[in-house]
Order: C-alpha cells, then sequence, then structure tokens
DNA sequence: ATAGCTTTGTGTCAATTTTACACTATCCAA
DNA sequence: TTGGATAGTGTAAAATTGACACAAAGCTAT
C-alpha cells in the first residue's frame, strides 16, 4: 500500500474514474474479476460491479488502470489496454449507486466519466481471499453474467468485443494462461473468446504453422487421462513474425 | 447555433474535453480537418489543431462530438466512432498552449481528459470558407501531418490505426465517398486508408463478390479519359452480408 | 491385471481463396 | 486522327480452409 501514501498529496480528480475488466480463465471459460458491493446495495441494485476509481491528477489514464488492478490484487507488469470512455450524464441514478460512490470518497452528485480497461491476467496468479482489503473480490464467469452495478455491464460487453477483435490480430491470449500450456487449453480459450467453436485439428494445424510456439519435452502430469504436451509462448518468434506484415491471425 | 443556445445554460466540465479526427477523401488521398490556431501559437508549437471543446455537463460524450463536428461543419448525422481517451498530466505544458485553452474558456491550469473521435465526413460536404466562425479550417492530407499542437499528433495516429482496422470489419469507407463513386475511387481509398497498394484486379473482384455495390447505367462525365461506371452502396445488400456472421473483409 | 473411461494427437481430400500478371477499350484534347 | 490517360477484364498456380474419424496414452475402479 505503499503506493497510496505516495499518492496521498495528490487530488482526486472529481471528474474520472478507470474501470477495469480483468479477464482470468479458469482453463475451461473466461471469467471477470468482479467486487461484490455487500448489503449496501442488495435492496436496490445489483450487488456485483467492476473495479475501479477515481484518478488523481498527477498519474496518467494508463497509470490509474494499473494501480486499480495493483490495489486489488497485488499484480503489477500486466497486459492492459483501454477499451474507451463511458459517460452518459445519466449513468448514475440509483440511490444504492450514490451511497457506494460516498464509501470511495467520490462525489456523488457528480458527473463523472470513466475510462475502462481491460487486463489480461493468469487467473493461477490471483486467488481472493476474504479480507477487508481485498472487498470480496471474485472471478466470476463471463457466461454467467446477466447484470452489473452502473453501466459496468455494458463496459463489460464492450471489453469483450474489444478482446475479440484483438486477439485476431495479436496473439495476446497467452496472458491468460500459465507460462507452460497445452494446445487443448489454448483451443478452448479461443473459442471462449470468439464464442464460438473450432475445429480442433484446424486450430491446432493453424497455431502451430505460425511457429510461436517452443514445444517443451514436458507432459502433463496427474490428469486422469492422456497427458498432453506441454508449450510455451515464443516472443522472439512472434517479433520475427511480425517483421513481415503479419497482422492476421485468420479467426 | 441554436444548439449554443441550448447549452448556455449548462456547465462545462473543466476536466473533460473531446477532439474530433475529421477525415476526408480528396479521391486521391485520405485528409483530416484541421484548424489554423493562427498567430497567437505560431512563435512556439505547431499551429494546427484537431478540432475539439469541453463538454457540458449535460451532453454525453457521443453528443458532444457531433456538437463539436456541427459547430465546426454544420453537418449532422455523419459517421462517428470513438477512439478513445488521452490525457497524461502533463500533456498541456506550453505557454501557448495555456493562451489557446484561455480563448476558447478552458481553464489552462487544469488536468483535462480527452475523448478522441474519429469521423468520416463526404469532403465535398465541406467546403471550408475564411470566416471567423470557421476558425480557419482546413483540410490537409494526413501524409503531410508531422506535427500537431498538443497531443494531438499522437491522437491522430490512433485514430488512423482504428479506422484501419475498423475498415477491415465493416465497410465504412463509403462514408468518405460521394453518392456515386467509381471503383477505381474506392480502390484509392482503401489504399489510403490501409497504406499499402492493393492489386487492382484483386480488388475489384473481391468487392464485387461480396456483392454490396449497386452498379448504376450512369457513367462518369467530364474525365480526359475512358469514363467510369457509377456505383452505389447498397446497405440492404449488407445487411444481408452481416446476417451470414460475415464480419472480415479480408484486407 | 485388466477393462473402461477420458482426452490427446494425427492426415487427407475437395473446395475456396489468394496472388501475380498484361492487354484492349473508351473518352478527351490537341 | 493521333496520343494520352484511365477503365475494365481472365487465368493459372499456390495457399488456405473446412470437414471429417480413429488409434494411443494414462488414470481409475474392479
Amino acid at each position: 500500500m505503499q503506493h497510496i501514501q505516495k499518492k496521498i498529496n495528490s487530488e482526486l480528480n472529481p471528474n474520472v474514474s478507470v474501470d477495469c475488466v480483468i479477464f482470468g480463465f479458469d482453463l475451461e471459460q473466461l471469467t471477470v474479476l468482479l467486487i461484490d458491493r455487500g448489503e449496501i446495495s442488495s435492496a436496490f441494485g445489483p450487488r456485483l460491479a467492476l473495479p475501479g476509481n477515481l484518478i488523481y491528477d498527477n498519474e496518467n489514464l494508463d497509470m490509474a488502470a494499473n494501480r486499480v488492478l495493483d490495489e486489488l490484487t497485488g499484480l503489477k507488469d500486466i497486459y492492459l489496454e483501454q477499451v474507451g470512455a463511458f459517460g452518459d450524464p445519466d449513468r448514475i441514478h440509483k440511490e444504492s449507486d450514490r451511497e457506494w460512490l460516498k464509501s470511495i470518497r467520490a462525489e456523488p452528485e457528480a458527473r463523472v466519466i470513466t475510462v475502462a480497461y481491460f487486463t489480461l491476467v493468469p487467473m493461477s496468479d490471483y486467488k481472493p481471499q476474504a479480507s477487508s482489503f481485498a472487498k470480496n473480490a471474485d472471478w466470476i464467469p463471463v457466461s454467467e453474467i446477466k447484470e452489473l452495478a452502473f453501466d459496468h455491464f455494458e463496459i463489460l460487453q464492450a471489453a469483450k468485443e474489444k478482446l475479440k477483435q484483438k486477439i485476431k490480430i495479436q496473439p495476446i491470449g497467452f496472458n491468460l494462461l500459465p507460462e507452460k500450456f497445452t494446445l487443448s487449453q489454448l483451443h478452448r480459450l479461443y473459442e471462449s473468446i470468439l464464442d464460438k467453436p473450432l475445429d480442433k485439428r484446424n486450430f491446432r494445424r493453424k497455431i502451430q504453422k505460425l511457429d510461436i510456439l517452443t514445444s517443451l519435452r514436458e507432459k502433463q502430469r496427474g490428469v486422469p487421462h492422456k497427458p498432453s504436451l506441454l508449450y510455451e509462448f515464443n516472443e522472439e518468434k512472434y517479433q520475427e513474425l511480425t517483421q513481415t506484415g503479419f497482422d492476421n491471425f485468420g479467426f
């Protein structure tokens, strides 16, 4: 919490906040790290919200997004991308929302523009624990989310769409997997993000032809079936590939 | 200027502005509508800037962008898309910039987040005239722009990139052309935006196979060479195409 | 130990798409 | 009528995509 000390002398900008769509992948499906706002809002709107906060006047937007992520999870150096700015004048309207905003020191009456980011974290790097600091955060499968507080559901959908487009162009999916992963896990990840089935053999052929994976000599252990070979993402090979003007995975 | 009357009672938000990258196409190359800030800044930084303004507290971001566009050009119902939010704490630093900001009633010391949009305008719909209201706006070829005021050059590059990605997915290029256009004009437009040469015959084949153009029985007039057939974009056919799940032009 | 369950990992063929490439037709101007 | 400029057109080889089925490997339960 050192960063909070450093920021305490700087002023909060009452008009601009940052919200983070923190994506994870439980090796089966895409998930998002959401905050349960608790009883304070239970009688009114949805309890679940995206983590976010007002920005300080001496930090830029990317820094603010990284700070929100860090304060919640302790993670740094995480893949992060801006989704866009959201801000209808009436985006905050419920009494419960006002109470919640007061509790995080925001000005409940002020017009707030929020800048949304999505981040990709290897889910194993952060296991939520019930602590007061952790604000009851939890990984929720994207497919189960039907509503969120404020305009956060809209933001989530924009983030999903941006991720979907981006993964067709850059191999950012590896940021959601552990260092070593199987082709099947990668396959399921792409299906989750693109939200459509991909033929197993065609997927493997396509990925392997790109030659951006290092095949390890290691196998999965402890699985109740034929163990899979493990792979690593090869950053150097991918850089070589982009030099050729490659910018389309063809999904 | 009725809209200004309506807004006069509402408060400007001193922390959030909107900047518009207004793209045009002169049938040869991509251009942007820029404002010459005049002598006030000539001794210091670049005179050219993107049109923009602070937002009012009772309008949403899209409305603000449309307003900026309308105030400058009088155009309404224009294709418009958000690029993203920009806002380093030190993005405004030059003395000349402070003076300029005062002249548009902005708070020169305040931290300003700007939300950038790009818009696509048929260039023939707006011919700049030297008037005080028009603020010395002019179409400048994108390829000639080497610097802009504030962080506007960075914004321009982000807008170009967004346009490039978007045109691979949706046929938004037609918004830059007159109603009736030739395949060669469309071809040059795609080359300008994608910033790479496209084989003429392959381009024509690809576009025509999509079947989203209506071929008119009309020819170009007054050109000093073989006149081209004219085409119109067919919105209905494109809607049919999207029903099939089509979302990639393959450029 | 073995039978059964589960997931891995592999190849081919047909259809489609992409790429590279050059000449004639038409209109205007001189 | 000629010259200049751009429009408009086809094909063949190569690469990519899409559809599809079965044996191999490890774990578990008996």
